[in-house]
RNA sequence: GUUCCCAUCGUCUAGUGGCCUAGGACAUCGCCCUUUCACGGCGACGACCGGGGUUCAAAUCCCCGUGGGAACGCCA
């Protein structure tokens, strides 16, 4: 006896970027539907002419892909079901409207915008709860059908009951009860004959066989709305799965008031695709053991539905900012190359300068003390300029009066030094502290600070090595210039 | 205002009636490692929202409060 194969699709509505909510939602699809062995199915829901927006579809389609979210069915791919977009099946609602209609499950509103807008104010004014008066369900079926062909505009209500109540289960919640009463009866058709979100889905999520709806707990108090759609048209409706929200650090919905909250934000950010995904799937979701770190394979063997809890989560980008380290630390140098390069090239350094090598060694002793991508711009620009200028406070403490002499002594020990290589440097810095009877910080400090400007960074030996000794010798004499200048002044 | 949802350290979470003097991670603070910064190691701080039940036993089940959130469009 084998289970209704698993199909969940992601259903976003191109009407702005794409947020870590939606990214979450799509995600928990996706882990779903890889775990399970079923499919990922891409639909947009463009069924508001008003809001819809062609570069939002593309950074949509551009998000998806750079989080590796791949899906089976849908643009680009196409599918059984195609075409995926809802403004290109819109016969499939019109024809669902009829029949409710038809059903005497349905009927013609001629209400306007003005008056609909006029009646919930004054619901707000009254302290009442804002809903549809029904006026029009009222009106004899003949009148409304010579109204219809008398060409007046018209929307397609749904007749909700007026008593008894709606269940479902919610996967994660258990059952969700809703009184009929508070339920009016919701448009399914607008005037210009496009569908709401509320019909589209419920059809397509049947014509598509769709088994797990997973979505935004914001979802919740349509569902009831949507199971009435389904019994109407004598669909079977899917398992729904409410996913917690996400909430901006201080509370409230995350929006971009409250940070970045876009994918493409945090792209822009340096955080890397494998980061994002790990995080938003902790979000509301956890493997059970202490298992954090989680590449994409780990995480579809261990995802479950039944491991998906109901509180909503706050994004916290301090842990996002320590696990994207994790992941630096993680990768290979040549991994994170192509990245990191785009980065500096970007910031204006010239890496045509330099070799393949030369710029590999610089990302490999760079990325173990990096956070983020914009990291390998801040503090390894020195890797292919002179430092312009040297930390006020490091160079109040180690650029004091003597360093540049001992500056000086250290660049003609290396011009000599043979082979120049990381033990022979730090051979010769050893030697040349115990003869001068300081401690060798007393050499390494200033030294680091003459190479790179700042006074963290790389084993300095290591990156002596790595920047070539004539690079090394014109560094520590420019900056045992600089002090005497600065002394003369 | 109405309806619905949620409730464990500051944050993400483990916990499904006894294993809990509540575990892990991030953050914070110490110490260690160390040429710096990271990494890593060790440690500290730190939570079951409140009140009633049920039970021999409750963070876990029920009820009521409180707090937070969401929805209430010819948007999705």
């Amino acid at each position: 006896m084998s289970e209704k194969k698993v199909r969940v699709r992601f259903a976003p509505s191109p009407t702005g970027y794409l947020h870590v909510g939606g990214a979450r939602t799509a995600i928990f699809n996706w882990l779903f539907a890889r775990a399970k062995g079923g499919d990922f199915i891409l639909r947009i829901e463009d069924t508001d002419q008003t809001r819809y927006d062609e570069k939002a579809f593309h950074s949509l389609i551009e998000d998806l892909k750079w989080l590796g979210l791949s899906w089976d069915e849908g643009p680009e791919v196409g599918g059984p079901h195609a075409p995926y977009f809802q403004s290109q099946r819109l016969p499939l609602y019109q024809e669902a409207a009829r029949r409710l209609m038809d059903e005497g499950n349905a009927y013609p509103c001629f209400c306007t915008s003005e008056r609909l807008d006029e009646l919930r104010e004054q619901q707000k004014k009254n302290n009442l709860p804002s809903s549809y008066d029904r006026r029009c369900r009222n009106i004899p079926a003949d009148a409304a059908k010579e109204r219809v062909a008398a060409g007046e505009n018209y929307t397609v209500r749904l007749k909700t009951p007026f008593h008894g109540a709606t269940r479902f289960q919610d996967f994660v919640r258990g059952t969700i009860e809703t009184q009929n009463r508070v339920l009016d009866d919701l448009v399914l058709l607008k005037t210009d004959k496009f569908p709401t979100y509320h019909l589209a889905n419920v059809v397509d999520d049947h014509v598509m066989e769709i088994s797990h709806v997973l979505r935004g707990d914001e979802w919740i108090p349509s569902t009831p709305r949507h199971i009435l759609i389904y019994q109407a048209l004598g669909y079977e409706p899917p398992v729904f799965v409410h996913l917690p929200i996400i909430l901006a650090e201080g509370g409230g919905k995350l929006s971009k008031r409250k940070g970045a909250a876009s994918v493409g934000d945090y792209r822009e950010l340096g955080y890397l695709p494998e980061t994002l995904v790990n995080f938003l799937s902790l979000l509301g979701w956890s493997p059970g053991d202490d298992l954090e770190f989680m590449e994409r394979e780990t995480l579809v063997e261990k995802f479950t539905l039944e491991r998906v809890n109901p509180k909503s989560a706050v994004f916290d980008e301090k842990k996002l900012e320590w696990l994207n380290g994790q992941y630096f630390l993680q990768r290979s140098p040549e991994d994170l190359l192509p990245l990191v390069k785009e980065r500096w090239l970007s910031a204006g350094l010239e890496l045509s300068r330099f070799s393949d090598a030369y710029i590999l060694t610089a990302v490999s002793l760079l990325k173990d003390r990096s956070k983020r991508l914009p990291d390998f711009v801040d503090f390894g620009r020195y890797f292919f300029e002179e430092p312009k200028e040297y930390e006020e406070k490091a160079a109040r403490k180690h650029f004091v009066p003597g360093a540049e002499a001992r500056l000086d002594t250290l660049a003609a020990a290396i011009e000599k030094l043979d082979p120049f290589s990381i033990e022979n440097l730090e051979g010769l810095y050893r030697d040349l502290s115990e003869k001068l009877q300081i401690k060798t910080a007393e050499l390494i400090h200033p030294t680091r600070l003459a190479l790179s400007g700042i006074p963290f960074g790389p084993g300095l030996f290591e990156l002596m090595a790595a920047l070539g000794r004539e690079t090394v010798l014109k560094r520590l004499l420019a900056a045992a210039n600089y002090m005497r200048s600065a002394q003369t002044t």
